[in-house]
DNA sequence: AATCTTCTTGAAAGCGCTTACAATTGTAGC
DNA sequence: GCTACAATTGTAAGCGCTTTCAAGAAGATT
């Protein structure tokens, strides 16, 4: 692989000037370019990205932090980042957190000793402290899905509140009283909050909360299937299941056509985050839509503008979830 | 951000031996080693990646090209190569092709310019023969998903004839005999080889193949929609379908539901490929497997092996797809 | 005690670039 | 032709590390 003196030498100038032209400074004569470009093709020569970030203290290129690096819902959020990063010519580093503490830690610091100019973190396991921690040391990142009081403007994220509170009110305006709700682990706050939405609706419309009503599992399938038997066995007088997720939602609509109940005739459910299998799934999930593509190119949006100050267009940093209405929610009076 | 020389002076040693405690080098006292942790940890001391990398020409990253970096298949891929990475503690550069040749020779640029120490490539775009030039530049690669002749030993792939014909031979042997075929983009050699094992399949059980039993469209939804209307419409004897790919499947499953077909009852399908999102289908749809991920993490060990001398258990380059039977294709006489 | 080894350590070059700053060239005005 | 200034190019330091080579320290051997 040539180098930038090779380079120089056979374009008959210095390093200076090959630098020059490779950054597109504009003090350099046209015919000096073209001399150097000409040695540059002849060289077919490829600057090290390495040694242009050693030299510069900036990488290009931005780190992002998620749980897994498989998956619907992290699936769209990387390709949200990676489409706006990409039409501003920035590199994107991926690291998998795992959902554990220790892993999202080191991802961090794997993803800084990478020399990352900026940070997106869709970080689930560390605590907000450790979040602010962080920010004091002049860092650049923003975090994805979740609300850091702290920390304002760097965060990025979903009104969960309003998405539980507006799912509970489409099913309680189609008739629906009995309302029973699957939720995911209760330590996140986005659950808590999706649950707090929901009981703001019930209160509202004047259904009275019960404890009963509510199955804690995990945000899995298999939460979904537990759940779903838990529930119709103790409450028998359900007509309609909220889930936390779409995957505690997938899990129910099995289990419930395996067991014979008829969705959403006998049974409606909503689900959360309109990850893309929902359309596969028959009948086609009632879900809540969780724009985590828009989430996470807003993100990155942010991050371009504080770590190279490119302006956004807009920025925008609390998203409103609606309900997607599809086929899983029945009227019943 | 410390520096190596700000932790050998507080260690009171050379930049040298603070290096050598940073690789591990066996040749430094234990009493040296432990005043230089002192100081690494008392001064927060990363080391720095792009400096690491300059000076040793080893980045301790891996480059993935894929198409794209959303979307069940290649997440698999990536979950894949990411875990065996994360085990022998190399690092991954993911960087997407969008299914294009320009785009894709530009990803390829890009890794190498970032110092990746080896490459893996689900290529889909750029052609045979600028894998072959590619590999003879000395920049250590494997190729996954593709068979290039020229390049045993580098390409991990599926035997996708043996594909296509265990999936006919599955339907065949369950009754049909009028057998539709849903194709994704002819110019694929994975399309044209499961195609060839479908007519081998039908060959053996005396079924003559007709070029009107085949659709191609693309590899979507889409294709598996507009594929089914015109089959059933102009082949109506036809039973059973297989499909070049799952959603195609899903796609023939949502419009078969529409226009009032039974499935498995009045036809049968058949996907291919194992995308997670089968399971919430319904019926469960009947596909072919395809490893991906298994593939991925043996590329990534081959990759480990060439690059690092990391050996691995095994190498295997060819893997053999196999029917999962689930609720799809039903029995006829 | 003198010599030879083996361990540890340090000095210094260099990885391929960027970027002040200095030097040179070119241009315009007189 | 000369000066003043702008445009262009070059010099050289340095980014933070690895690594070769040599030197010094400590043990082993006679």
């Amino acid at each position: 692989m040539a180098t930038i003196y090779e380079v120089a030498e056979l374009a008959g100038v210095s390093l200076a000037t090959v630098s020059r032209v490779i950054n597109g400074n504009q003090n350099v004569s046209a015919k000096t370019r073209d001399k150097v470009k000409d040695a540059m093709n002849s060289l077919q020569y490829r600057p090290s990205n390495v040694a242009q970030s050693l030299a510069s203290n900036r990488t290009q290129s931005i780190g992002l932090l998620l749980s897994e690096v498989d998956g619907p819902f992290f699936g769209e959020l990387m390709g949200g980042v990676e489409e706006v990063l990409r039409k501003a010519n920035k590199h994107l580093v991926i690291t998998p957190g795992h959902f554990d503490v220790k892993q999202e830690q080191d991802g961090i610091d794997f993803l800084l000793s990478r020399g990352c100019d900026g940070l997106i973190l869709a970080a689930e396991a560390v605590d907000d402290e450790y979040l602010v921690e962080l920010s004091k040391k002049n860092v650049p990142f923003v975090v994805v899905g979740r609300d850091v009081a702290e920390l304002p403007e760097r965060c990025v994220c979903l009104d969960n509140i309003e998405g539980g509170y507006v799912a509970a009110k489409f099913v309680i305006a189609h008739g629906h009283k009995h309302i029973g709700y699957i939720s995911g682990t209760y330590e996140k706050m986005h659950t808590v909050h999706r649950l707090q939405g929901h009981k703001k609706a019930l209160k509202e419309a004047g259904i009275p909360f019960e404890e009963s009503h509510v199955y804690y599992g995990d945000f899995k399938e298999t939460g979904g299937i537990a759940g779903f038997q838990a529930l119709m066995a103790e409450r028998p007088e359900i007509t309609a299941i909220i889930c936390a997720n779409d995957e505690l939602a997938a899990g129910a609509n099995g289990i419930a056509r395996e067991m014979g109940y008829k969705v959403p005739e006998q049974i409606s459910l909503v689900g959360y985050d309109n990850n893309v299998f929902t359309r596969y799934m028959h009948p086609k999930l009632t879900t809540v839509n969780h724009p985590i593509r828009e989430m996470g190119a807003m993100a990155t949006h942010k991050l371009l503008k504080d770590v190279y100050g490119i302006e956004p267009k807009e920025l925008k940093y609390l998203f409103q979830p609606e309900v997607l209405a599809r086929e899983t929610v029945s009227k019943i009076d």
